[in-house]
DNA sequence: ATCCTACAGTGGACTTTGTCTAAGTCAAAC
DNA sequence: GTTTGACTTAGACAAAGTCCACTGTAGGAT
């Protein structure tokens, strides 16, 4: 995705070797990788990266608004480069497999106000959870 | 919460003082304790309690349906005693205030099939953000 | 009431995930 | 080509959670 990196460096970001090639690791559809997958990935490219280095670019990328973090369960953060189109999730109870997913629909809009206590409620996040054709079949 | 201490010991599960006082520290409605919170209270109640303990009795609760675990943010996983009523929550991105809220509509049918991707959808998972009352206030 | 034993609890080491820091390196402006 | 401040590095550190070998005990059997 050089647009990708065009898009950053529009932005004034420093191009370096290690920020191509995090950029690099996150691309496609249906991405959504660990930091430490990331960076398995990235050494692959650039031996001597380190890792404090690609939990730094990820984390730029996120305050960029150009990756989103995903959290489905309690290990490791997941990094989803789909930042431009809305979506959300669907994941393998049993393999973890994740999908994005765009369901109809408006579920801000499925939050009456006598159950916002106050807040200001501005995101909402959906996880669709179940079994993936693999894990159900076998 | 006696019914949960009844419910329990009716289902063969031995009880023990430690399990007890993890019990009696999930009671109530909206509370969404860390494992360390929870252990933490339950410490003032029983002072040689240890952290594995916690962990393993909270698992088990969970594996009996008795408790959700919860995943707001990539921090600690917390527990939710409220896994009799259907529900999903509502997150202040500031201070990580939880409430229990009850949508309208049912999300799972908002998935249609031809974004299941042949998986075998059971459960969903909404999760509200925005600011709570204190901190859009502040 | 006492004994047994399988199940529960303990503490500490270990793992995983992520953050921080001091020192070295390099992209980009000049 | 120099300069400079942003970027990278390695490793120490921290938080959350798991594992394990040993000890303790709830609750059934006697």
């Amino acid at each position: 995705m050089s647009d990708l990196l065009e898009r950053l460096r529009g932005r004034g970001w420093r191009m370096t070797a290690q920020r191509r090639v995090v950029a690099e690791v996150l691309n496609g559809e249906h991405v959504h990788l660990t930091a430490d997958e990331v960076h398995a990935r990235a050494v692959t490219k650039l031996p001597e990266i380190s890792r404090a280095t690609v939990y730094n670019t990820l984390g730029e990328l996120v305050s960029l608004g150009e990756v989103l973090e995903v959290t489905t369960d309690k290990r490791a953060k997941r990094y989803d480069p789909n930042a431009h189109r809305p979506h959300h999730h669907l994941v393998c109870a049993r393999c973890g497999a994740i999908r994005d997913v765009h369901p109809t629909g408006n579920p801000l809009a499925d939050l009456p106000d006598t159950e916002r206590f106050g807040f200001t409620v501005s995101d909402v996040e959906v996880t669709y959870r179940g079994l993936c054709p693999d894990c159900a079949g076998a």
